[in-house]
DNA sequence: TCTAGCGTAGAAACCGATGTCTATCGAATG
DNA sequence: CATTCGATAGACATCGGTTTCTACGCTAGA
């Protein structure tokens, strides 16, 4: 009647044997009789069993899972990220937790704490960041928590939390992404460069701080100066992008060329600079941030500099559950050039 | 010395009392004085202790846990759909393992397996879906295994397996999206269209199938004959597309517009147009399926389907949570017109 | 022949939380 | 004043594998 579902118990009453023997045939590490164990398979295929990674974890087992915390499932770079991280995860045997954010660092938090109770054997974060004390200090926690059980925090594309704190660290060049793009722009001619997508003022995230210092320290190594004004705030998204490019036009700002700080948010100017009448390249070059995978689709095909997403991804991984690798590794990134930026022409 | 992780009875011997008590106060639905509760909060603030789930799934509650299955997290589509899973997901209480398969059938099955060991409380599928026979019964197994444990198999975006299996359905209007624009096409005074991204000769896939079956009506409809040679079997991707209309170009078929199987193939189709000095829509019309959030950012702006792709994730985890509702839903789709179709011109 | 050793298998404790069943205390009722 | 009920808390069995620790049968070496 109660069929349920067959335990080790109930596969060892039909094979006639005891439940530890069961458990040695699943397990394989243990010398069971040939006999013997035929008979346990056969009987474990009969009863439909399947095991209960439950109870198996419940006796000191790793859970073989890893959880992977974004902002975004459908953010272009992230989903990479996500790839890589789920590819490594089935290579290592591991399952793969994916939770979302939407960029609030309470739920992040929520979140950590959520894949203590799974007791995951890695968890992973990525993008963004923020630089709140009061949150540093609740994810320091958090690391040495998930260390001190024998699992571990990895921070994927963002900033150490500190030198004595536990944690897999697994980054890349954002600042020489931004310098290397600069410089090409600022080599083009380009003298009045308008870097969209700064940090705003009120929340601070180091992704976009260290794109902006890239930027920055690009014009000193050129001797140019750069415009302040030029450097506006704004979101990641298409629409900030979108947005902040009209306010630049209609305040008449005076700029050759546009750093936008992702790809998102040069597709949001590239529409602005459209609608305003301005042919790209020809009146204004564009350079994006990320390489998603449209950057290429665009006409003109975007100049953008590439991160090594999926790299990241199963770089995180790979790190988590080996130990004895580095702990802090920082991938390059290079600049992809297509026909979104031209030399300068006055205008 | 062994810090390793506070446990209830440990939590317990810190506020002198029993096991029992602390769990009540976890759980909260059984009578606890006032004092008593303050004690072992404080006791389990002080040992930071983290509850777990294993154990507390082992003693009969629900994982809370949903499972989603898909081709490849970073398919545009997919990662909407996930981001609708994920969302209801959260909304309802529960966590969300998500599991890439690369379109192996073989592995999907292993997946599902693995979801079994889990104990799930829903495991989704999404997308493509083969035909073949010893995979449906394979299936048509695990949906009966999975509602025997009390669990359910979603099927989202796909063909249910028959009457008599126990799954949860959301499916979208496949061929009513294919008919609809196709009848626009055919409306612009298009009579001689190319489908790219029919079904391979190998491989036979329901959604494919759908979308051919939905672009041979509308011709009936219309009185219209279409020409056999102008389906063309293709993969979903772009450089499917792009290899595809290369092809139909350089064999001189003759066509006034492309309806390209997805949004991908479309992008892959423009490329191969232009490389060919065809413009769009003035010379050939393009007509994409699935409005991927990039298909408004291509210039012309691509005229497709949409799907509604988040809605279709999260009724995917609100029915299969909630029994009562209705099993089996389709959802609607409906075109976006942008600027890639243009009237039939002739060549 | 006796014992050491190997291969194999069972009994029972254990992982950590839950829930049932029982017990106690104090207050309220007859 | 005795009894009963309500509020609260403890003891203990339980979920399903895993893992010692022990034991049996058999062969090989002393």
């Amino acid at each position: 009647m109660n069929a349920d579902r067959a335990t080790v118990r109930d596969v060892a009453a039909r094979a006639g044997v005891s439940p530890s023997t069961v458990s040695r045939v699943i397990k394989g590490d243990y010398p069971v009789a040939q006999s013997t164990r035929t008979r346990v398979l056969r009987a474990m295929r009969e009863l439909d069993y399947v095991l209960n990674v439950h109870a198996r974890a419940l006796s000191g087992a790793s859970t073989k899972m890893v959880a992977f915390v974004l902002d975004d499932v459908t953010g272009p770079s992230f989903a990479y990220v996500a790839k890589g991280v789920e590819q490594q995860a089935t290579a290592e045997g591991r399952l793969c937790m994916v939770c979302a954010t939407n960029g609030d660092p309470a739920r992040e938090l929520a979140v950590v704490e959520a894949m203590r109770e799974q007791r995951a054997d890695a968890v992973i974060l990525v993008g963004g960041g923020t630089l709140d004390d009061a949150y540093r200090e609740r994810m320091s926690h958090f690391a040495h928590a998930l260390d001190k059980a024998g699992s571990r925090l990895v921070l994927c594309g963002r900033p150490p939390l500190g030198d004595d704190v536990p944690t897999t660290v697994v980054e890349y060049d954002n600042e020489g992404g931004a310098y290397a793009m600069t410089s090409h722009l600022l080599s083009q001619g380009h003298r009045h460069i308008a870097l969209i997508g700064a940090d705003h003022p009120g929340q601070a995230s180091t992704t976009k701080l260290d794109r902006v210092r890239g930027f920055v320290r690009a014009h000193e190594s050129f001797g140019v100066p750069y415009d302040p004004d030029l450097i506006v705030p704004a979101g990641f998204g298409r629409a900030d992008g979108h947005t902040a490019a009209r306010r630049l036009i209609t305040l008449g700002a005076q700029f050759t060329a546009v750093f936008a700080a992702t790809d998102m948010v040069a597709i949001g100017v590239l529409a602005a600079l459209r609608e305003a009448g301005l042919r790209v390249p020809e009146d204004v070059s564009l350079a994006g941030y990320d390489d998603i995978p449209f950057a290429a689709d665009l006409s003109p095909g975007l100049t953008t500099v590439r991160i090594p997403t999926e790299e990241l991804g199963r770089t995180a991984v790979r790190l988590a559950l080996d130990r004895r690798q580095s702990q802090h590794v920082v991938l390059g990134t290079h600049i992809v050039v297509r026909g979104s930026v031209g030399p300068a022409t006055p205008r």
